[in-house]
DNA sequence: CAAGATTGAGTAGTCAATCTTC
DNA sequence: GAAGATTGACTACTCAATCTTG
């Protein structure tokens, strides 16, 4: 066993920057959401893919994937949202084991409304901070971190096999 | 009202991305950490907090400003952790209204225990994917995002005053 | 048996109400 | 009345078990 190498300080910097942030970011935008639209982060993700999907359904396994939920909690989600009247679960005709989730006429209203405060949040709290450059670095940063996320995922699916 | 300026490219792909790795690399290091030593990141918050503090306790309210937790969220937290003998609930000589919280000798040996393996996954899944002029750019964006929510609650301290 | 999905139990976090002490 | 802290109710996420269809 060798040595942990513990973050030295340019590393503890971003590290602890990070986690501060997203512990802090995401409670505001979170809370702002709640207050002004009656909707949950969750409620927010799921409705902002449905209304941009065709004919605002989606296969409930894609809708799944596409926020890289497990299955489990985006069924749970639905129950509640559906009992709310945001969205309905429509049946499959193509496999009767799937399901769809569809945007209601509520879903859809509530979205609208919902969306333009929303952005004007991340803005306020992310976007207009940041110079172009910043911007750029941030997306590279995040796409090699979610690159190597990915590649655990499909050694470990290689592995089960 | 003024229309919305919804996100450009460069802004969606940088917001997008922060947000899509926020869900994903924490889901993994909560995951590992659960599994590895059966914390959770907020457990690991707490041990690493009180590790640090002179003698292994802190002021509860210090504890929370810290990790920047509502008040009744480390309240909870320390039941829990108090239950499974990984801290201990102290009383505040000098304060009769506050409490300390003072990490026990197994609380200490399972933040030990765990550092060195959840260090190794930040590096893993984060800080050795970036370059250090990388890491630079996220601790400065991170500090400027947290230093605008700062703000902001300060002036809602002055507001309700 | 694998894929798509649901359910129930257990744990965690938020909000509002409350209690005690300053 | 405000500060420090706790509690209870409610909502949300995770994990394991289950069910049905391919």
């Amino acid at each position: 066993m060798s040595e942990p190498r513990w973050l030295d300080d340019r590393e503890a910097r971003a590290w602890r920057g990070y986690e501060h942030m997203r512990g802090q970011l995401s409670a505001r935008l979170e809370h702002n959401l709640l207050r002004d639209a009656g909707l949950s982060g969750a409620d927010y993700a799921v409705l902002v893919n449905l209304s941009e999907a065709p004919g605002g359904r989606m296969r409930a396994f894609e809708l799944g994937r596409a926020m890289h939920w497990e299955k489990s909690r985006l069924s749970h989600q639905v129950t509640r949202m559906a009992r709310r009247g945001l969205v309905r679960r429509e049946v499959c005709p193509s496999d009767a084991r799937g399901s769809f989730v569809a945007l209601t006429d509520e879903g859809l209203a509530v979205i609208e409304a919902a969306a333009p405060g929303h952005v004007e949040d991340v803005r306020r709290y992310f976007i207009d901070l940041l110079t172009p450059a910043q911007l750029d670095v941030i997306a590279d940063a995040t796409a090699a971190v979610l690159a190597r996320l990915a590649e655990e995922d499909t050694a470990d699916d290689a592995c089960a096999s």
